[in-house]
DNA sequence: CTAGGCCATGTTCACGTGAACATGTCGAGT
DNA sequence: ACTCGACATGTTCACGTGAACATGGCCTAG
């Protein structure tokens, strides 16, 4: 025996102390120990305290890997989600990893490149077996419901409502949110709205020019084509730059906020004033919505009311060992009358 | 015995095959499964697609409980953060999230609620343990350098420059971006300017602050008190209200482009108009940013790239098995100069 | 032709935990 | 006083994996 300081093997040095190490140090069996950890009634408070002690004295945390190793569940749970840098994704998001911590539930995060099927079931391949005890897809646009290659068994829940019937999915109404916003620009007296579109392939996004489509048919007004945007500021601000062009479009209700943004920016640059020549209806009310110029009419989306019922919903599934598939959640979509809406110009 | 469907005990089902299962359809041992799924040469082309072959039939999928037990590393990073619904947060996260999933690690997210060094604590005592392999903070607020209890040989990086010296740090120029910022407007011919300043408890808000006054100071300006705000569009707003009734005030920079959000509202409500009677300009250049009204001048924080650097020092940590203490990374934070900026209105 | 070695594959074992079962102690009821 | 049982604590074992070591077949060099 020579220098005790072994250089020889790198030896990968145990990162913490392990329950087998608390146990002999409180002079108890590692059973005890692991009773102490999990809040068993049966040990004698003495005999608890010493353990505590112990526990504090070594920074003893249990491994979760060994734990779910045991247990088979990781108390975890995966959110798929694609851009997360987007209002109501990173919102919602927010929101679940606050449920599920309150919940005692860690969140693994998945970014999946780009909303296809493929990548989809790679990102779920990624989590799958007892790596989490469900999934939350916040983002799904292009996957359809039945392309989704779930691994067996897992609980999910999806905030999509096109999924339901599928999948127990949790949404803002976004048919009567959309109605409301077209309503309330024909009531001021437009004779139509014209629709800045979301993305083709975005389920929300159908929805919404649908109810508006279908409220403007309702009210027998004329159907003018819908200009298409992609979500972006940017897709809004050239929309906006055509629309502003055409002295017939006198309101505009925009797919979200964002793009309302970027309308506004076109409309400011054209000389044309909001409201008081165009009227703008936004969908989201992000953050920023009511700090916008003017500040922005539009319809509330509760993300962190999304987040938490997601939440609340997957852990009923987990705890209760069954899927509902055809349970969903809809949350209401108020419209928020602010003031970028105003009765047309006088002709 | 009776039916095989047997209801007397609930049998917990096993979720997914194991490598055992595996191992018995392809004919081979469980240790020559391990090596396909590890991809490790040593394995007959025909022996490997055998494996595939059966591993595919059964849906199987490494157990990560296992794995991480036997090997010590989950394979997975944890991020702890503040505000996830925060641009910069969440556009942070993005980048992370992105830059781990391309080095095959997993994102585990903690959403501290409130950046307290009890709450931050908490939050890693929660991931501690073989449950991630590295740790970023994204925001650690008032959580000071020393009072942060990690778990010992966890390696670390942060977003927060003040760290520097304890931990490795990721951070846009602070410095140099607000510098710029004053220079502009100094240069453009305003007496002073204001600032609107981020919450005292904030890191990057104390550092944005000393450079605006170090920059007025070395230019020999006065050094107009500055308004307190809290990052949010709403106090910058309350903040505007009071800085537009006062004549003097022809430059402002915001700490952020949300605070400065509200300010052009304000300003706007007031009717002083941006940029004739009043330069605003902001920090972080939200994507939104190029939409308000005027067209933000702001400082950009280059996020994504912060969420890359920051996976990049830390795996580089996690491979070499060391921690680069006194490592940092500063991401330029260059001015972008749009509409919202000119000369002061002659007097 | 044979020894040595290389390579594909198999066998054994421990990682840390918690469930199931086992043991031991002490008090109450007869 | 004895038995039963409640309760605190201990012992054994398997969860699925991959490292270390073991085996055996075949090719090549002498």
């Amino acid at each position: 025996m020579s220098v005790p300081t072994s250089n020889s093997v790198p030896a990968p040095r145990r990162a913490g102390a392990s329950i087998s190490d608390v146990a002999r140090l409180a002079g108890v069996s590692a059973q005890t120990v692991s009773r102490v950890s999990n809040e068993s009634e049966n040990v004698l408070p003495s005999t608890r305290q010493r353990v505590l002690d112990a526990m504090e004295q070594l920074g003893y945390a249990p491994n979760r890997a060994a734990r779910a190793l045991r247990t088979g569940s990781f108390a975890a749970i995966g959110v798929v989600v694609h851009r997360l840098a987007r209002t109501g994704e990173s919102s919602t998001v927010d929101a679940i990893v606050d449920a599920a911590r309150r919940e005692g539930y860690t969140v693994n995060l998945v970014d999946v490149a780009s909303p296809s099927s493929d990548d989809v079931t790679a990102a779920l391949q990624r989590l799958s077996n007892q790596s989490v005890d469900g999934l939350v897809i916040v983002r799904a646009e292009t996957t359809t419901p039945t392309s989704l290659a779930l691994p067996a068994r897992t609980p999910v829940v999806v905030a999509d409502s096109r999924f339901i019937g599928h999948h127990p999915a949790v949404g803002a109404d976004q048919v009567t949110g959309a109605s409301q916003a077209v309503e309330h620009l024909l009531g001021l007296g437009h004779a139509t709205v014209h629709l800045l579109a979301g993305p083709v392939e975005s389920g929300p996004a159908q929805l919404r020019a649908q109810a508006w489509r279908t409220t403007l048919e309702r009210a027998g007004r004329r159907v003018p084509a819908p200009v298409q945007g992609d979500w972006s500021a940017q897709s809004g601000y050239e929309a906006g730059r055509v629309l502003a062009l055409d002295p017939e479009v006198t309101a505009v209700f925009s797919a979200n906020d964002e793009m309302a943004t970027g309308l506004l920016h076109a409309l400011h640059e054209a000389g044309r004033r909001v409201p008081q020549d165009v009227s703008v209806v936004g969908f989201d009310d992000i953050p920023l919505a009511s700090h916008l110029w003017p500040p922005l009419t539009t319809v509330r989306q509760d993300f962190t009311r999304v987040g938490e019922e997601l939440v609340r919903l997957l852990l009923e599934q987990i705890r209760s060992r069954s899927a509902f598939v055809d349970r969903n959640v809809v949350v209401p979509a108020p419209l928020i009358e602010r003031a970028s809406t105003a009765p047309p110009p006088p002709r």
